[in-house]
DNA sequence: TATTGGCACTCAGAAGCATTGAGTGCTAAC
DNA sequence: GTTAGCACTCAATGCTTCTGAGTGCCAATA
């Protein structure tokens, strides 16, 4: 266990360390704080902390920096998030009480977030794993070609034209439209696929091959529903951070454009403490974000998680802030989608 | 008029440095190329080419650097753009055939661009001055609330989830659902508002209030859709040529970030003798791109250009290349956009 | 036992300086 | 119009020295 000096001594270096960029040193750290004891001491604290692999000196006798560790340690010791400004509050109000649709609230908000913490802001599409059909529509576009659309309860809407070689009656389009809706409305996703056999089956006469045609497109809707996605804004703000990344930040950049990769780190990633999860540095799997930290937090409609959204940014990142507009955000997003979906 | 050999020299300043980021010098250019003269003749060439601000030397005696002008030159003089390779076509195919909706297809354009060209690609998503209403439909969510969507004969789908306090009658929604379309089906954007306003004046009966309701949201939808929209893929690539920018990339990024200023410069942007336009360096006015050019080609639906697609990067680019890309993915999206939309 | 002042030591980074060499512009000759 | 020759320029490189923030350790102190 450490002691309580060095555990204050550990938040002074994080603290200085992301306000100044540069190592820190006993002395400008008693200079700054009012610890009331030397920097002889302060010193001996920072040979323990560099023990304990919490530290650590980029060159020999040169100030300290905090280690993955380092910054782990300060973030689970943070009793309080930084609480976002009244004014932050309302612009968030703002925003996202003037979009309608979720793919506008979804760009609205990875916006916000972004330009809220200057990092680069993510936020996930409703997963489908538990979303249910809200509605299936069929649309008549011209006498050889259809519009189906999927639209579920989180408000996505999956759209496909389909032709009909040999033509149809817009009667059997409506016979059709109701039997899906009634088998199909308010049923999960995963139970679609079932269902939507036997009604190929029911089906009978005219409107059987019609059904025939249909049922394994609207497979293929739900399966591209079902298919993750990821909203990314602000990647200046990784860019203006470059020299918080040795070498280049193209690798990192590449990285957060891979959506598979991103998905998988960020769904695997669990809500601790302050209602947010999040990976400093080397505790994520992916190489090339070992400089990076991804801070997330779960956002719900009608009660059940149902994607995530978060930043991503140097490990020498405000940690505080970032968690508190992380956390807000995910809060009034789900405010917002229970309010409008 | 520059003479026939400063022109060729020119054209080989251009390449090799493309090729090397290096400036280029009297000699290496001998080097490399059989121009059948010596290098003092070269340097005369190369003194004309100053003359003409065509090439500069970054500091006084080293090799030169063409100049905004000089690649503007080069590109002009370009008889043919380099064709892609049938891997590249198949690839195409492959890609672009596999997507359903407007949305998939854009998302995989892009993306497939910034692969082939290694630049940051963008596409718009179709402008809907010249859209036209495809159908109409109100779906009905619960007791109290609506689903109302505008789906254009571009592809594209608007949504809006409304309240309707009072509830409402689902045959007064199937007669105000079937007015609007006989209404409105096929009729330019721009004359949906005109026509709404007639439709609420027009409803009788119980319909009066409910259209009333639900027409300024079809407005709304309207304007909303009139909203342009690009779509980004490949960030990482303009980071990776981070060199290529002096000082810093990331006023770069936010400049492309900035949708607003995006748009405004490929809507101005007119195309040329090889179907695609292109702005070099300070030809475009936005000054955080003045070391960047823009590569853009349009595509079609229904026999007219409804949006563009393309390609920014460093002005230090392969334009041969990157225009023959962005003009065969041109193509191949208006053929995709034939096909399925 | 914890803290402190003192002190020798380290080393990255800045500053100064000489060297190098690719490339130039100019001139006189071909 | 082309070329060889030549003096000149200057970014880049390498070398050395200097500086100072910061260290680790020890003996003295509370």
């Amino acid at each position: 266990m450490i002691p309580d000096r060095p555990l204050e001594v550990l938040k002074a270096i994080v603290r200085d360390y992301i306000a100044s960029k540069e190592p820190v040193g006993s002395k400008s750290l008693v200079e700054r704080h009012s610890f009331g004891v030397s920097a002889a001491t302060i010193r001996n604290d920072m040979a323990i902390l560099e023990e304990e692999e919490l530290i650590v000196a980029p060159h020999t006798s040169s100030g300290r920096v905090p280690t993955d560790k380092g910054y782990r340690m300060f973030v689970d010791q943070l009793s309080e998030v930084k609480p976002l400004t009244s004014a932050e509050k309302v612009a968030i109000e703002e925003f996202l009480s003037k979009s309608s649709d979720l793919d506008e609230t979804l760009g609205q908000t990875v916006r916000l977030l972004s330009q809220l913490t200057n990092q680069v802001a993510l936020v996930q599409y409703p997963s489908l794993g538990r979303a249910s059909v809200r509605h299936i529509e069929i649309i008549s576009i011209d006498e050889k070609r259809l519009l189906l659309m999927l639209i579920t309860d989180s408000g996505r809407i999956q759209q496909h034209v389909l032709e009909i070689p040999g033509g149809y009656e817009s009667s059997d389009i409506e016979k059709l439209r109701n039997l899906l809706n009634e088998s199909l409305t308010g049923k999960g996703l995963a139970e679609v696929s079932a269902i939507a056999k036997t009604i190929a089956q029911k089906a009978t006469g005219k409107i059987k091959p019609l059904a025939e045609r249909v049922t394994p497109e609207l497979l293929a809707l739900v399966d591209a529903n079902s298919q993750e996605k990821i909203l990314l804004a602000g990647t200046s703000n990784l860019a203006r951070r470059e020299d918080d990344f040795p070498g280049s930040i193209s690798p990192v950049l590449e990285a957060i454009e891979e959506q598979v990769v991103l998905l998988k780190l960020i769904s695997e990633m669990q809500a601790d403490q302050h209602g947010v999860s999040l990976l400093i540095g080397r505790e994520n799997s992916v190489d090339a974000l070992s400089t990076t930290s991804v801070v997330v937090s779960g956002y719900e409609n009608q009660g059940s998680e149902i994607a995530k959204v978060g930043v991503i940014g140097p490990t020498r990142m405000d940690y505080s802030s970032n968690i508190g507009a992380v956390r807000a955000v995910a809060r009034y997003l789900t405010k917002s989608l229970g309010g409008t979906q």
